[in-house]
DNA sequence: ATACAACATGGAGTCCGCTCCAAGTCAAGC
DNA sequence: GCTTGACTTGGAGCGGACTCCATGTTGTAT
């Protein structure tokens, strides 16, 4: 797959991929003989995972970790869980998070609406 | 209440205060003689919110916006609520997607889990 | 043959959202 | 009277994660 073909499955520019290759994120992706970059599956596969790790809001700088511990092999699989369990947590603790505002933004519109509803213009006690 | 005890209380540094109130997504806060802050329940109300806001991802600049309409009365109160229903749109996606990646989470987790069990040391599918 | 688009590279620049700094003021405690 | 600590200001600096740029090479279409 070229450059272009990854940016476009998953989303990400082709400045980023290169970029990502250029700190180590991935490693050095295969080259044709005219020295275009040709993805294969497995790129692919660390692609979907980055993807969906960063956009979770994991730093980059974790991953750079995580990567690192898959390529020196199977004895660093303890590690690697912790770093996910770590991420896990994480990510629940901002879904509580969210959640709240949600919840906040909710009754704020139902406000507007109610607002709107009785025509009434006065301010309500929600900023 | 003076800068140090909003700051304790929201979490937010006073060197962030005090830039919310330059770039004016607060308004100017009320000083005491002495020229030190006084925060009043009005300030913190907004800061509440924009905490709230900040921290489930809501640009500054959209912030700006927000807090500027609020500052010009009533009759923005539509607009405003369309920039929070814009929000919510925003942040059920996020959450969506936040939700896809715990899920794949877990289940690299269960992998490590059962790889561990099993005493087999095999690589499994995942990255 | 020439034009064009898609790629390559190294390195510089940008954006966001703070965060830190230097220099100064002030109130309270010793 | 002096030190200490919390504050003030304007402005510079920073970290993360890209994003853009200049320059150069290729393969393909006209």
């Amino acid at each position: 797959m070229t450059i272009s073909e990854v940016s476009e499955q998953y989303g990400l520019t082709a400045d980023t991929l290169r970029y990502y290759e250029k700190i180590g994120l991935i490693p050095r992706v295969e080259r044709k003989k005219n020295g275009v970059r040709d993805y294969q599956e497995e790129d692919c596969k660390q692609i979907a995972f980055i993807k969906c790790m960063r956009s979770a809001g994991m730093p980059v700088e974790t991953l750079l970790r995580y990567m690192s511990l898959i390529r020196q092999g199977e004895e660093t699989s303890k590690e690697r869980m912790g770093l996910l369990v770590e991420q896990q947590e994480i990510l629940l603790k901002k879904r509580q998070e969210m959640d709240d505002t949600l919840k906040r933004l909710e009754d704020k519109i139902a406000c507007f609406k109610e607002k709107e509803k009785s025509k009434k213009r006065q301010a309500c006690g929600c900023i």
